[in-house]
DNA sequence: GATTATAATGTCATAGTGTGACAATAGTCA
DNA sequence: TGACTATTGTCACACTATGACATTATAATC
């Protein structure tokens, strides 16, 4: 399983320099460390300088990896979130743009179940602060451009750009809805075939 | 146009003491204030204290009506959720839920119609703001539990919570985009309108 | 391998957000 | 008026986030 991970990340691009492989080692440890401490002392309870501490990096260290604190939480699901976009932008034909958006959304939905201790984790600890319960939406906004995008080009004449969005936004907001009734679960049994539920719903319920 | 308001808010409750009517007067200056700063300087731009400074209260009070500085762009929206919320809740009888919720919406963007301008500027610099992006997204995660408990209670039997609360996400969705489309245009037109044509695309897009 | 260039980090200073504790003031009700 | 309670102001404080500049580590060149 180890391995299979190694050879992911370093298919991309030629072999990572030493400054480069540190700097990603940095910030999956400040990644870590601060969901530790976030788990075991709370959101709030934790500050940028006890992350630091624990690491021994100044926490002026913390800002040039992530801009703030909350970003930390919000860091894998944006990765999940453009391995969406990238696997939309490489598939080979798109036929309807509601069957590419059920693929990536598919696809997604296994990322998350590989690393599924992870999300439940900033899940469970936005539900405890009110201040993050946002957390889920905001990498939407940065997501739904990207994939209108590439929808539009290349399904072009059959949708116009509006409708591209509305439904991007309705699938988008599907498969939140999903995730959170999975991780409300404690992400136990398979996020795909709630997915697939959900998504079987959707036919009588816009009646 | 301001007796209706005033006729309005008056309606709810006996005649508002002196310290009601000050609290509300001081939480609307404040609103105001913030949000003419926000346009003039910018949100950044603008701290607590100058908004606290202008109209001569002290940094501590401005926390004691929003719990954040962010919240003040909040507000006006949350306010329009609640009022669906409660129109809801008063409907006589709720044939189908995604009927209702459609009901819901329109009403909604009634709200939005009448006080366009602070919606637009909260808009505006929430497009000038990375930071706010999510914004739209936040009033969101308090609007739905409520409803979806009162679809859920009255119209049971014929549907079950996982899919009330899945209609209910998208179909918040399609009012969130919906919205955002109108405000792009500088809210011309009418919301309404736009809201039925979204809706009306619902069908065939989800194919 | 020593020597520049450059990238990453640390240090320091600072503006601003948000909160608790308590004193001072204003509104309410007898 | 006087006692009671809600609201506000003052002060102190911890924390987030950023700019400027010095310091250290890596990279690249000879």
């Amino acid at each position: 399983m180890d391995e299979q991970k190694i050879t992911l990340s370093i298919t991309p691009g030629p072999p990572l320099s030493l400054r480069e492989r540190k700097k990603r080692l940095t910030q999956k440890t400040i990644e870590a460390t601060a969901l530790r401490l976030f788990k075991e002392r709370g959101y709030e309870q934790t500050s940028i300088q006890d992350i630091a501490d624990q690491i021994m990096i100044s926490s002026r260290t913390f800002f040039r990896y992530f801009s703030s604190k909350e970003e930390v939480l919000v860091a894998p699901t944006l990765e999940v979130m453009q391995e969406g976009v990238r696997y939309l932008g490489e598939l080979d034909e798109i036929d309807s743009p509601f069957l590419a958006l059920q693929a990536v959304l598919m696809h997604m939905a296994g990322q998350y179940e590989e690393q599924w201790e992870i999300f439940l984790l900033c899940f469970q600890l936005a539900m405890k602060t009110p201040q993050l319960s946002y957390l889920f939406a905001t990498s939407q906004f940065i997501t739904e451009p990207p994939l209108c995008d590439i929808l539009f080009e290349r399904s072009a004449g059959e949708s116009n750009r509006r409708e591209v969005r509305l439904l991007v936004s309705i699938m988008m907001a599907l498969f939140r809805e999903t995730l959170v009734q999975w991780l409300e679960g404690d992400a136990r049994g398979g996020l795909k075939v709630l997915l697939r539920e959900n998504l079987d719903s959707l036919d009588y319920l816009l009646k």
